[in-house]
DNA sequence: TTCATATTTCTATATTTATAGATATATAGG
DNA sequence: CCTATATATCTATAAATATAGAAATATGAA
């Protein structure tokens, strides 16, 4: 149902993340499966499934090359997980910190 | 190790999500857990064990006042994890999407 | 067609996470 | 001190997720 959700679930496990951040820095071109289960040190069975995960939750893409299938990251999808964070889990108070972090209302906090 | 994949693992189920959003929607003065609970429509030991979750994981805090245990977001907390996925898993291209979405990269996808 | 490669799917198992009742702790008021 | 309220902890169980080997599928090349 929501979509948030779905990518934030994908996102927290320690190997897909790195595995996504590896498409990312890959940029349009990808990667082939096999590729990114060697640069993360697990096996292709592993690998599959949580490559599986990340593009039920619409974070990455595939294509087939020969006989590599190539993942590219989506940068819609993890743009669109930043602005549902930005604007429903921060009031917009955060929007700016990456590239004003000066005028964050986030350094000083609540606790 | 890595704080922003326990951040992430926190806010990746349906209660907590919405805990933490009610919570950043309360502002600095927070909520009772019971409140919190009653909003949600949860029992009150499934409200502590989520509770419990964003606490491990920084994203919120909480003080005693009398008899409840008010609980307060982490402005923080969610604007270092903003950070992270702005710089780590979007390459910065995505900084600007909440304010500026027009100008953003992930109109087009794989930039 | 036969063989090697790349990857997925199937299956079983292990591990982690979530739910919920019963009980315990802390506090406030009579 | 006794009682009610608010919440946490303990315990058991259920459900979801992760790991990994074996087998299946798709492709390309000899």
């Amino acid at each position: 149902m929501n979509e948030a959700l779905s990518a934030l679930g994908a996102l927290a496990q320690e190997t897909r993340l790195e595995a996504f951040r590896t498409l990312i820095r890959a940029g349009q071109s990808g990667l082939p499966a096999g590729d990114i289960a060697q640069r993360l040190g697990v096996g292709p069975t592993v690998m599959s499934f949580h490559l599986t995960e990340l593009s039920r939750a619409g974070l990455i893409g595939s294509r087939r090359e020969g006989r590599s299938i190539i993942y590219t990251a989506s940068f819609a999808r993890i743009g669109a997980l930043l602005d549902y964070l930005i604007e429903d889990c921060c009031l917009g108070a955060c929007g700016t910190r990456a590239t004003n972090p000066k005028e964050s209302c986030c350094e000083a906090d609540a606790r």
